[in-house]
DNA sequence: ATGACGGTAGCATACCGA
């Protein structure tokens, strides 16, 4: 089983490549991110003509998550259970692969920093742990789960140096404060695997042992081109799913093409033998 | 610290992003 986590940064302007890659992969299960929609303007045609449905939480212009398979899906929560969020940013369902029950949630946190006109204003970062909060009391409730659960998408963190090509760029900003890194490690202590980290330490190649997992380049000065980018997409799986772990790796194909998004896909593959 | 670049709303330019 393939599960896919994506920051599309808007579905509508990257449809095309999206598509051809979705009949490439076949993926079971995608996790979008920023679709920048709202329901009546998401292409779910072009989406069911590749074969997938889709279940949307759309918002204009901005956010907006999503989660896409040929698989029957039940939606289980729109946004998190006890938070009152303007911001379409969390989406789970359960998906049934013929047979093989899995619990998803597409995930886009806040960025957290000030606005570029004012650098004092610190509301941004104060919603951004806010969100965590409530994000770690889901996550506690999910953690034992009969059923394997992953919670992918972006979730704009940057856990350590070896995840941000120049570290001191980063340090002070919302991405890396410790408030923020702090409450993902607290997630994982409750027993969640990063799924990227925990396939490259069971892998046996070099290649994958160095690989550095950035899934985010900037547009701008050529980031991409000299890997100048973020490990800051992930897939985080409960002890059920990690069991089941494969493979996770980093694709930079859509990346690579024509008017990418800024982010690429994460992949991970769960074994169900 | 700033601007690089791109998407959206909506039609000029502001806001958001990581």
């Amino acid at each position: 089983m393939k599960v896919a986590t994506y920051n599309i940064n808007s579905v509508n302007a990257h449809l095309e490549s999206f598509c051809a890659w979705l009949q490439t992969e076949h993926p079971d299960i995608v996790l979008l991110q920023e679709i920048k929609c709202e329901f009546n303007a998401f292409p779910l045609f072009e989406i069911n003509t590749v074969g997938y449905e889709a279940r949307i939480l759309g918002q204009k212009s901005y956010n907006g998550v999503a989660i896409l398979s040929p698989h029957k899906m039940q939606i289980e929560e729109e946004n998190l259970p006890g938070f009152t969020d303007e911001n379409a940013r969390y989406l789970q369902a359960k998906v049934d692969c013929s047979g093989k029950e899995i619990r998803m949630a597409s995930i886009y946190l806040p960025n957290g920093n000030p606005p570029y006109n004012d650098a004092a204003d610190t509301s941004r970062l104060a919603y951004k742990l806010q969100w965590l909060d409530a994000f770690i009391k889901q996550t506690q409730k999910l953690v034992h789960s009969p059923i394997p659960v992953v919670l992918g998408g972006d979730f704009n963190i940057i856990l350590s140096d070896k995840d941000v090509y120049n570290p001191e760029l980063f340090r002070g900003g919302a991405l890396y404060r410790p408030e923020v890194t702090n409450r993902l490690k607290a997630i994982f202590h409750q027993g969640w695997s990063d799924a990227f980290r925990l396939s490259q330490n069971g892998s046996n190649t070099l290649r994958q042992k160095t690989e550095n997992g950035y899934t985010y380049w900037d547009y701008a000065g050529g980031a991409f081109a000299n890997d100048l980018g973020l490990r800051i997409d992930y897939q985080l799986l409960s002890p059920k799913a990690a069991d089941r772990l494969e493979k996770c790796w980093v694709d930079k194909t859509l990346r690579r093409g024509a008017k990418p998004s800024d982010h690429t896909v994460l992949m991970t593959e769960l074994n169900w033998d």
